[in-house]
DNA sequence: CTGAAAGCGCTTACAG
DNA sequence: CTGAAAGCGCTTACAG
């Protein structure tokens, strides 16, 4: 049988009470007596049993997830995500609330932060802009002992956040890797389209795009960025233009969202296929893009990951438990047709 | 606060001891009751607490990992996995084994399964071979009530049996695309190894990659497969006089283990650099030799992934709760230079 | 067929 | 600074 406080504090001639303290790290207890209970737990190889500890504390775990309104087919998987663990929470004592953001908007986005009531809320994930005043609406999160953890795009590293999502330089770099190998001894222009150069996974990514194009392929030029402000509208309009003005260009990259957009001209471009295209993200739209050959391959994160592995970052922090090495770690994944 | 089963015992009138009968479907007890315990839950929107269920039914988990011994290095990762989950596994009433098994080596397989005490063990987790004597041991198992996860490569499909690891069909598949991208024009021969036909794993990799080569690339041609018994050894004696034999071979798929032989090989070989190399499973080596650009793509599954999956399906399965949608899908993950 | 009481391994006021 | 007792939300003999 595993030992329990109870032989923990046989063993050291205390209460239970005094164990708990010790085990918890409460003040007042002499010195003698915490080292008389650490030697009993050492003796015991006693391990504390957190379901247990949850249950007499009645611990209970309430999340708010704070995420990007609007049309993004990414985002509505995340969503989605939240949703599914939502379901499951319930009978693991834990509450977690979804809170919508106009996209791009970093004050509605501070003040949702500022509007979270540190009495009712524990944890908090949000996807979030880089923009000053979320950054401290987030410093005054943590300022209320509040752990924060950051979604998808990474933030300039502070105490008490933690980061979930891909390293975006090396998803970069992996969407020239592929769009170098396709081309092979193909030699032309290539079309870079992201949402806002303001959106620090897209800077990022087009940083590693470039490095690999730069260093390894010289027989082909990147073109200089085109906005789009995640929006498939713009994202056509942009893109036809670009492509009436050059004659040679094999390849699309798009670092950013409004994939349905590309698809849509590429699929009316009677050429269309010629081009090698790499984009981000597994969805609905680029799923059948990859089935139909318009796209070549996706970059993609797993947005079901991230939505568990932020929850464990949470608790872990909440319950003071460590972390079990590897499991957080989200993956850049490449999607070809064939690995859906 | 959430309704608790004295809530319920109120509600509806009865005992405690009676709605702990209804709700764990215990035989004994009037339909008359049961409907209302039934109605107070509905009511009341009761959900149980699993960790106080546990705890009070001292619910210990005690689960086994069968696996091969040897030189493979995904299995020592796999090894080092579970190490990882124990460490944390005490303090969740978990306790883990690991069985090692000669390689390839069926009866020692069955024996040791058929050696697990049913009251000692809660649950086991398999790297199987395709043996009838193994699948036999196996549904004695699941005689016994003890849930089995078939870890790596799948097996015919039984009752009780949940297979853990990639769809082998489609990464083969992916392989071959991958192949097939990476050469682009050139033609030539393929190089196709294995470590044994009676794998399935093997086998299935197989039929995937010769589909996408025969449908979408007759400019390539794939030679006979050459089996080694997953040993290094073997696949550099049987490589090099393959080599020898062809003069125009552009590409390798090496859908077994034995990776050192081939890296060896193609180090030692001048013009190694000039084919197209594709391989499974991320280790040391094959780190490297996608570093140095020995190879140029791994296809890789997540051995932490499927241990802590394994663990997820046995103790739902013993707990009988529902698992979470997607978080049991072992992706068939694509890995170039840059993304590792 | 049903219920009262004790217990699982912790934590929490409260008293001293 | 320390301890006795009650309680968290369940389950389990045992009695009737």
């Amino acid at each position: 049988m595993r030992p329990t406080v109870q032989d923990v504090a046989r063993q050291a001639g205390v209460s239970l009470a005094t164990v708990d303290r010790v085990l918890n790290r409460r003040p007042g207890v002499r010195k003698v007596t915490i080292a008389k209970v650490e030697t009993a737990i050492a003796a015991l190889g006693y391990i504390r049993d957190i379901s247990a500890a949850n249950l007499a504390k009645q611990q209970a775990y309430r999340f708010a997830f704070v995420i990007p309104d609007g049309s993004n087919s990414f985002m509505h998987g995340l969503e989605a995500e939240i949703e599914a663990v939502k379901l499951h929470s319930a009978a693991n004592r834990t509450e977690i609330s979804i809170y919508k953001v106009p996209t791009f908007d970093s004050l509605a986005l501070a003040a949702t932060l500022d509007r979270l009531d540190p009495r009712h809320c524990s944890g908090v994930a949000v996807v979030a802009t880089e923009d000053v005043v979320v950054q401290d609406a987030l410093a005054r999160l943590c300022q209320n002992n509040i752990p924060v953890v950051t979604l998808v795009s990474d933030t300039p590293a502070r105490q008490g956040q933690t980061y979930v999502g891909i390293d975006n330089v090396a998803a970069g770099r992996t969407a020239g890797r592929l769009m170098g190998s396709f081309l092979g001894a193909r030699s032309g222009k290539i079309v870079l389209l992201a949402g806002s150069m303001v959106l620090r996974d897209h800077v990022e990514r087009h940083m590693g795009f470039d490095q690999v194009i730069i260093s390894d392929y010289n027989q082909l030029q990147c073109l200089p960025i085109i906005e789009s402000m995640d929006d498939s509208g713009i994202v056509k309009q942009r893109l036809r233009r670009c492509l009436a003005a050059h004659t040679d260009i094999v390849g699309i990259y798009n670092m950013g969202a409004g994939n349905r957009g590309l698809i849509e001209v590429l699929s009316a471009d009677s050429a269309g296929n010629k081009h090698v295209v790499v984009a981000h993200e597994l969805t609905e739209h680029t799923r059948r893009a990859l089935n139909t050959g318009t796209f070549d391959a996706i970059i993609h994160q797993d947005a079901g990951h991230e939505v568990r592995s932020a929850l464990r970052i949470l608790k872990a922090q909440i319950d003071k438990t460590p972390l079990l090495a590897g499991q957080e770690t989200i993956r850049i994944e490449i999607y070809l047709n064939e690995n859906m």
